[in-house]
DNA sequence: TCTATTGTCCTAATGTATTAGGAGCACTCA
DNA sequence: TGAGTGCTCCTAATACATTAGGACAATAGA
């Protein structure tokens, strides 16, 4: 009995800018979600609840009733839909390499040297910080 | 009067299967396509034709008549559509720090600082013998 | 010349993403 | 109790991605 991945698995867009409003806010209800997303024109509430439903359907976030309204919180974390996005990128594009991508970065000038060596002494850092695990 | 930009600027998932051919094999007609997308299922021909129409429409590639059938060559580099979609990435994923993407990959497992350091090394190799410029 | 092959162009069908309207329910408060 | 408000649920409309069929033209070989 095979589950049916399909593209459940992705964040289109529009999902994906609702999910950051969750992210970054915590917790909300529709209309909280609705202010919040400040790049857009001006999505209709019905919109952003339609919205929000996919979500719940596709397992993104769960809803608690609180008051009249729902309240909706991720279920998932940034980190791991960004990780997930990016191995779907790194697989389609860089042949499953992930140093390849690193390279299209400094290549295409979207970052330097300098920065990537920066931020592995930042981890490198981090990591010996955090030997007493 | 605005240029319309939409979503004409990235490629599809099917596109870019499409285009990954054209990178690797070269310049092709509809036939050579079709046969050397492995991975897919079996796409019927008319399939394969009306993707490269729509590519060429988005000016992703150009043909030439050869023969009785047209010949498709990219007209963008794969750097370049991989630096596109990176750039998106970024930008939609990661507040446009390219770092950050950097350090999801880190965090997910995707690869770790020996590897990329490495790369960083290679690109060293790489700045010095090119100082001739 | 006639016919089979091969290719192009047009068009349709399906599925998903995005956007939003409207019916109806529950609760408040005058 | 009845009007107004704020929600939810259902449904529709548009756009695009993907998939492929069918009509038609050109060409090659019998």
């Amino acid at each position: 009995m095979v589950v049916r991945k399909k593209r459940s698995s992705f964040l289109t867009p529009l999902e994906l800018e609702i999910m950051q409003v969750l992210w970054k806010n915590g917790p909300g209800n529709v209309q909280a979600v609705q202010e919040a997303l400040n790049p857009k024109p001006g999505l209709a509430y019905t919109t952003v609840q339609t919205m929000l439903n996919i979500l719940q359907r596709k397992g993104k976030v769960k809803r608690t009733l609180r008051g009249r309204a729902y309240e909706y919180r991720a279920t998932v974390s940034e980190d791991k839909a960004s990780g997930h996005a990016l191995r779907d990128l790194v697989d389609r594009m860089f042949g499953g390499s992930a140093e390849q991508l690193v390279m299209s970065l400094l290549k295409s000038g979207q970052t330097d040297p300098e920065r990537i060596a920066k931020l592995l002494r930042q981890v490198a850092a981090q990591e010996r910080s955090n030997s007493d695990d």
